[in-house]
DNA sequence: TATGAATGAGCGTTCATTCAT
DNA sequence: CATGAATGAACGCTCATTCAT
């Protein structure tokens, strides 16, 4: 039986690393193996490729951000619209965290390499759809809770538009805090998102 | 009196066309050149790098942004509610027409380029900066005036969070009409951007 | 008396089909393990090296050669000549019916591996020339026959080159029928061999 | 106007050396460049691809080819079966000149690179069947003034069978005199070439 | 003023092979 | 007996840029 390491995990780490911080073409297979301490010849045989390396980044992004955002949320006792503040308290503070160490505001990963290769990569952009629509679930899940408590104004046919909204608003938010490199953007803006519910009075 | 050879023009505008499209890292200047039909050697004498045309291509973009979408919108009489609106269907119908012609939607060109680059690119990314300060001026605009005007219920230290929060929305749009490649998310999303400016009744 | 695992014979058995089609640079050992089912570890304890399977892959192209061939014709009641004939005529229908089921013509596998590799790797070559001599041996067999049945116009000494002008045809044809894939080309060329021969009248 | 320089050229005659001797797959790039004395950036500068560069090799070798052993036998006053000889003898004297200077016998470049490639480059494949239409056109045109000059016993319609034969023949030697890297093998079986053509008496 | 020619560094990927287990 | 894991060198090719003319 042949060796074992954590050869693969470090690949991964290293790439959910440097990947979001510098997109695709920003990184290179070459120094992904450097940083990750793995000799170059052996990238291809912990993954097939570069891009099912960043594939496999997206799903543990998006594993992390389910078990630190979303889930937390999903538990609490909340109620549905103080879970959508919430959902940007928790992304600030994320952020702010990264921030205070000297490292840059990344935003939103599946935005950066959605935006990034939407023209280029199906595969990628496709995994990117998916986990987006995973965001709209949780938010559509919320305004209807809201919905039903009667806490906003809408009527019930506009919940799904809503819900995409909602996705839209923290996408171009996430978009401006990396470009901006300032995390606080995220609780600045967070008022705006629960307008865009249209709660009552 | 000579004529000016048109060559710095035709590769600004193979640029402003390709590089939208396909990101930074996704275009090549030597594709470039073929495109626009330059040689490669005379690229470096109409532009110092390909970071400066770039440079150049977000400033043309900007003045085709002022030209065909914010002047228009400025000079008409519509309220100011209703400009915001029209700034989405206008942006809307540039995207659907594009897309009419089989070509992909490419959301917003100062966020692709600012979201790329902005850890790798400080001099593009303070011209995204700069392109957005722009674009939050006109919002900011219209939200005093319809501040004054009392259309919306909104305490007056709100305005300019809410102007840039109106930004955040309309680049997360066009980034999540890029990456669905869907130009009538536009329109369905305008619905939203008056919903943050928090319009009475 | 336990059981042999047949490893070794999967991997002999898809070399002999995947080589002979592409050349040796062609096929990767990655790809044999994948296709052959074994794990690429296991290779190199199966066999010393590639050179070592390709070798092995040309014994046993001989051995089925030999065969399916050779031996049939030696053991028929045929004249000299009909031999030759129905050595190409035997070439001419293995090719023919591996082409019908939409596989390319391979031509002759120690041609391919000779000409490709003959400046390259002089363990393969000297197999090669091996087994040409192997092919010119029977060939000067039924040379030799003819001649002491007096069917041919030809001085005793040139028997040797003759049969050697014979390998020389037979190899040419193959080559010729790989290049243009047509398997076709084996029993329009068999009238050739018989004229190497010099046949009387 | 730019800088101008043999490079192309160099790295020309560096593939038309190395590539017949090693073939496709046995010369990279890298090795080609180092050479040639061109620097590995420049390559893809001079010719599109190594795939292009070897079409490249294929077309001056046949230049040579034409030049050095078809055009002087076309313009000698030699009858057509002493111009099948002479092919003979003529590509016999290159190879036993190279042979005498320690290179090995390359045999046929066209065969070489068609054998090799058969299964996997189509565009350098169908050069190749190109090249070898010209060597038949030559030798038709012999066998048919052989034919006409009475110096043979064939019937009219089976010229382009042998125009073919004699191709195949021709090919087979050249391949044989490869792997037994043996220039000898080229005057040897001179005289199997003219007993194709089935010369009266 | 304009450009044909060239460049070194780096791209993502594949190679035949090794070895601890 | 058999293999999962790993490797360094090389693969063909593209990059943004330079410079003599």
């Amino acid at each position: 039986m042949g060796r074992k390491s954590d050869a693969r995990e470090r690949l991964l780490e290293t790439a959910a690393r440097l990947v979001p911080e510098r997109g695709y073409h920003g990184v290179g297979v070459q120094e992904l193996c450097n940083v990750a301490g793995i000799k170059p010849g052996s990238f291809y045989y912990l993954f097939p490729s570069k891009q099912q390396l960043v594939i496999a980044v997206l799903e543990k992004t998006w594993e992390d951000t389910r078990n630190y955002i979303f889930t937390p949320i999903q538990t609490s006792n909340l109620s549905p619209l103080e879970k959508i503040r919430e959902f940007f308290m928790r992304t600030c503070h994320l952020h702010a965290h990264r921030s205070s160490e000297g490292k840059p505001v990344l935003g939103c990963t599946f935005a950066v390499l959605g935006g990034e290769l939407a023209t280029q990569d199906q595969v990628i952009n496709r995994k990117v759809q998916e986990i987006f629509s995973l965001f709209t679930g949780y938010f559509e899940e919320w305004i209807t809770q809201a919905y039903e408590d009667e806490l906003i104004a809408l009527p019930k046919e506009r919940i799904p538009d809503t819900a995409k909204a909602l996705l839209c608003y923290t996408e171009g938010v996430a978009l401006i805090a990396r470009i901006h490199n300032d995390a606080e953007t995220f609780s600045r803006m967070a008022e705006g998102a629960l307008r865009l519910a249209n709660p009552k009075k």
